[in-house]
DNA sequence: ACAATAAAAGATATTTTTGTCTTTTATTAT
DNA sequence: ATAATAAAAGACAAAAATATCTTTTATTGT
């Protein structure tokens, strides 16, 4: 669905919302390990998701580390695909073609664009902030072991 | 959503169920032309779909080409993405999580998996004969100009 | 038999994605 | 001021995906 870079983001995200703070920043080994990814690869990913994009915020030195404001909490799950550039799937068409639409549909436009039209409601509505309290409800913790 | 190469499967398997029978067959140019997709890339995928996964058929030489039988246009547009080991989409969590089920459920899971089923759905109730036909119909040509 | 045709096979190239490692910069506590 | 800390930045490496080109093999019509 997502390239590895995305999912990291997403997975990285919903994290850093549900554990940290203004008061209580959170490592990028924290991070990486919870999440199970790369560390390197995650820390590149939190760049662009930090400076390019302001989705995450983070400070430098002793006691710094990464966190959410309440502002980015409210932010779309789809913000951070369009951040990766990886938003391509809620709007393509399934067979890749160009000039997919309701006037030049694919064989599978018709019953397609409705599974499409839902993945995109998803990553609208969903926010960041609700994605993590979901996790803090005690569902499940995300980690890959 | 799909890698290019399954992008190109499925395009070139549904054109040579429209076009082709066994007394018509369709050559690489053609067939690449009509979809859009890179001649050389495109012969290496219908090669896996033929040798490996007998979901195209191929005769060579001269009248020689791509058909398909129609043992095959009854198969689930699903068995390309077997064929193409990209089914992946049709099982996996959104956010790449191992784990991820009914009991440890990721923060989208419950909003997802309802997608996802519907994607498998569409997958494997449509057969590539039925996709085919929807383009004679009138309705779109594959081509992507 | 032979030439022409068209897919199969193989080798190679390019680009993108994923991942690692080292150095630099900012911040903080002592 | 200085040392410690932690992210930022940059260079580099490996793997996978995408794409091209050449040679070989099978088939057909003459």
């Amino acid at each position: 669905m997502f390239s590895k870079a995305t999912e990291y983001a997403l997975r990285a995200t919903i994290y850093i919302a549900q554990k940290s703070s203004e008061e209580h920043k959170l490592g990028i080994d924290e991070i990486a390990n919870a999440i199970d990814s790369p560390k390197s690869f995650t820390a590149k990913i939190l760049q662009v998701l930090t400076r390019d994009n302001h989705i995450i915020s983070s400070v430098r030195g002793p006691n710094g580390g990464f966190f959410l404001t309440q502002k980015s909490k409210k932010l779309p799950a789809r913000s951070i695909l369009l951040a990766m550039g990886d938003e391509d799937i809620l709007e393509k068409c399934v067979l890749g073609l160009k000039q997919c639409s309701e006037i030049q549909p694919c064989p599978m436009h018709a019953q397609y664009k409705s599974i499409r039209k839902q993945l995109k409601e998803l990553f609208m509505t969903k926010t960041i902030g609700q994605l993590a309290t979901e996790i803090k409800d005690g569902v499940v913790f995300i980690s890959n072991q």
